[in-house]
DNA sequence: AAAACTCTGTGATTAAAATAACAATGTCAG
DNA sequence: CTGACATTGTTATTTTAATCACAGAGTTTT
């Protein structure tokens, strides 16, 4: 009775938006019942994680057809809070800034670009451009739900801390470092600097026939 | 003697590649040694993580004075094997892999940009872009050491396919799909879509009245 | 030179995630 | 209707990562 909100791992909302998306891919296909290890292999993943995920959000599967796609993509619709629409901003519009909007902009989604902000006035070339000093006011009045970050790392945590202020709690930060953050505040992080040399590290082992340092 | 290559866990190596970033702006500011926990507050993580991450590749710390940067650089520099230029190549020049070339562009680093490719000939506007028709002989001939994918989820499946054609094992890929992958090629994947819908739901956390479901 | 302090290095413990193992359920063939 | 089969839902185990706890080693203080 008490004990309401369930916690659901990280990993599992990861792929909850995971499967959605596939869900989504398979319905436009036509299908309309799957099994666990149909999307399982779409998600490059087991079918016993797909089968718990499911299970965490209040699975509904059945014994011979699998799950239905259609109860399924509004079961983690429902869990992902409905279709509500995500107001976004993007603070720092160089090249990255952009792409991101474009990608924004491409998907059919609940996301939508709403204002992008720059300290220079040379990037404001529509009308959901800002410079940066009307942070505070534009993110009020257009009732931004996340930020995204993509300036600078000398000034990203400047930025973010502005961010703070405003009292959105969902941030995206491209920025090479690691942003300090209330409490209160999800920071997602995503470095690519970092990827890249993960992947060129792990890629590598399969080649090394190094390992003789001696 | 014999059990060479010691196992570095993931996570570790996604934190060195971030300490050796945050040495190297501190050595831009003339800081010359360092403490675990000075590592820790920039890394936003803790001094005893720091610690055993440094111990894995062959610490060095001295009780007194914390580590030397130079040499704690230069350490995680042999951890990765060197200075060793990374030649990288793009296929799917549309705004991401384009954002992406610049980000390569504008970083000082071992990674170098040396080809991108797209199926539409409107994308090709220097030397470094090529048709996607000719992706093999262009990533042998350039020993290009990495592959970053950034074309739409319907056609990187067969892109992927066609790079792990070519020997090459390391590959990113940007699409929004999880890729298929032999065991000899190491993929990382970033997952932009994923990535807003977790910021979303764990940063709603934190406001949320809601868990009140009955 | 002894005591107190601070930081490193590392074994022991706990927490999170993935994997394995299997009971329960529904379907189908005969 | 019965038994074989395929799939789900769930408990138990293992693996991986983070945290705790503390010994050891320079430094500084007195």
């Amino acid at each position: 009775m008490s004990d309401k909100k369930k916690f659901i791992p990280e990993k599992t909302v990861e792929r909850l938006s995971l499967y959605r998306r596939i869900l989504k891919y398979a319905k436009k296909d036509g299908i309309s019942s799957i099994y666990s290890h149909e999307i399982a292999d779409r998600a490059n993943t087991s079918a016993v994680i797909v089968r718990r995920d499911l299970m965490n959000v209040g699975h509904n599967g059945s014994s011979r057809h699998g799950y239905s796609v259609d109860e399924l993509i509004s079961c983690i619709h429902r869990f992902f809070n409905g279709a509500r629409q995500v107001n976004i901003a993007i603070i720092g519009m160089g090249n990255l800034g952009i792409a991101i909007r474009n990608f924004i902009e491409a998907e059919e989604m609940q996301f939508q670009f709403v204002a992008g902000f720059d300290s220079s006035s040379a990037k404001i070339i529509d009308d959901k451009f800002f410079l940066i000093d009307e942070l505070e006011s534009v993110i009020s009045d257009l009732s931004v739900d996340m930020v995204v970050i993509a300036v600078p790392h000398t000034v990203a945590q400047k930025v973010a801390d502005r961010v703070y202020e405003t009292g959105v709690t969902s941030l995206v930060n491209f920025a090479p470092i690691r942003l300090k953050a209330p409490d209160s505040v999800h920071v997602e992080s995503i470095d690519i600097t970092t990827l890249f040399e993960k992947s060129i590290y792990f890629g590598n082992i399969f080649k090394n026939d190094v390992c003789d340092n001696n």
